[in-house]
RNA sequence: GGGCAGUUACCAAAGUGGCCAACUGGGGCUGACUGUAACUCAGCUGUCUUUCGACUUCGGAGGUUCGAAUCCUUCACUGCCCA
């Protein structure tokens, strides 16, 4: 993999760039479409491809390790086999499951051990695991296997659970370049920076993790329960030290605003269920502002979904029409939003990077960031 | 014509003398959701009130009782059975 810083912001940390992997390019900023278990929900590739103009999606290390598992992804050659989609694949560690699976995991120095949420069986999960098993899904950017730190965790807790984030790093990153691809192209490793809220933390973390001069670098523990604020201040902090010529990829966030705000201070890349969950559960995001199509407001509304909208869902469907699918619980309506927001993501980021490269890039997200508050 | 059962909030349906503005579903309304255990979760859903609380309700009318959705009388309507 590699990265070509193409253009700065001359008023903000913003800046645009090539990434270049085995299965293409991917202009940055980016937003990754989340598909955790090898699909992203109620989407077909194909609109993925044509009409979001989705140009890498996410996998998840824990979910396909425990469906289909290991051995059926092998035999298919691969995720990108298995799936059908031959562009870029970033899978995640597994690491955010030591966070959002809390009950049904202990940690120790070694790693971490699951209780599978699907039959109760007990799973260990080390640094060396986690890259093995990305080695298998064969995904173009693996992650490092960390703890994702809760945003309320006191100091001690953050700092022994950063200690623990880099010692497993150190660990993976040697796997790592012991080992090789299984399926004939390259893959990289991205580290993950944790500190939790604390900058003194965030800055150790951050150096250790520049330290291990991989290709591209990551934030994590981040937007899982700290204050907005803090997010942005933690990433400035972090954006300070983390090598300029590389990717920065901000784990997990965000909303819209979390977006641009991440752009600002120099993230290339961002990943996040909010547009694929919040639009399964009838929440629209337009560059007007939000929409909750199970209001009785819409009821008859004949309007097209979104007038500035890119994607031909917002041409083909009237607000009326999506609000009945999501009152009357129609399967169409999940797929209508997913395919709507995510066409606004990377609308929002493509715009960015235009922005960015025109040279105007904090003006434009300044009005931006107004509309996108809105509640329509 | 006779017998039996029933009539509760938007719908369905509990409650059968005080703890009942009334269980529970559904429907409706509103909100939440940030490296996906999520087509999920939470709140509200008689009226007025921010809360406390006040007021009006359980087919209609009348009655018994300190007190009735619950007991009695009667009327209306619905369903089933026998003629």
């Amino acid at each position: 993999m590699t990265f070509e810083l193409q253009h700065n912001d001359p008023q903000s940390k913003a800046r645009a760039g090539l990434i270049t992997t085995d299965h293409g390019q991917i202009e940055t900023p980016i937003f990754m479409p989340v598909g955790t278990v090898a699909s992203v929900k109620a989407v077909h590739f194909h609109e993925l491809r044509e009409d979001i103009k989705a140009q890498i999606i996410l996998g998840n290390t824990y979910h396909l390790y425990l469906r289909p598992g290991v051995e059926i992804l092998e035999q298919a050659g691969g995720l990108h086999k298995f799936n059908g989609w031959d562009r870029p694949i970033l899978t995640d560690s597994g690491g955010f499951q030591v966070f959002s699976l809390t009950a049904n995991r202990k940690l120790n120095e070694e790693g971490a051990t699951f209780r599978s949420h699907i039959d109760g069986s007990k799973h260990l999960f080390t640094p060396e695991r986690a890259v093995e098993i990305q080695r298998s899904i064969g995904a173009d950017i693996i992650m490092a296997f960390d703890e994702c730190t809760p945003g309320d965790a006191d100091y001690n807790y953050a700092k022994k659970s950063m200690g623990l984030t880099h010692r497993w790093l150190a660990r993976g990153v040697k796997h790592f370049d012991a080992t090789e691809p299984k399926y004939g192209y390259s893959q990289t490793f991205f580290p993950i920076v944790q500190g939790c809220v604390y900058p003194d933390l965030r800055r150790q973390s951050a150096e250790f993790v520049a330290s291990q001069n991989r290709d591209g670098n990551a934030i994590g523990g981040l937007a899982v329960g700290e204050p907005t604020e803090k997010m942005y201040e933690m990433i400035e902090i972090v954006n300070e030290i983390l090598p300029e010529n590389k990717p920065r990829y901000l784990m997990g966030v965000g909303t819209p605003q979390n977006i641009l705000e991440g752009i600002e201070r120099g993230v290339d890349m961002f990943d996040c269920v909010m547009p694929t969950r919040n639009g399964r559960n009838g929440m629209l995001f337009t560059s007007q502002g939000i929409m909750n199509m199970r209001n009785e407001k819409w009821k008859n509304d004949f309007s097209p979904l979104d007038e500035f909208g890119t994607s031909y869902v917002d041409r083909v469907y009237t607000k009326a029409y999506l609000r009945h699918l999501f009152i009357s619980k129609e399967l169409l309506a999940m797929q209508i939003a997913s395919i709507h927001n995510l066409a606004f993501y990377l609308w929002l980021v493509g715009e960015a990077r235009k922005h960015i490269i025109a040279g105007d890039f904090s003006q434009w997200k300044r009005g931006m960031i107004e509309q996108l508050g809105r509640r329509l």
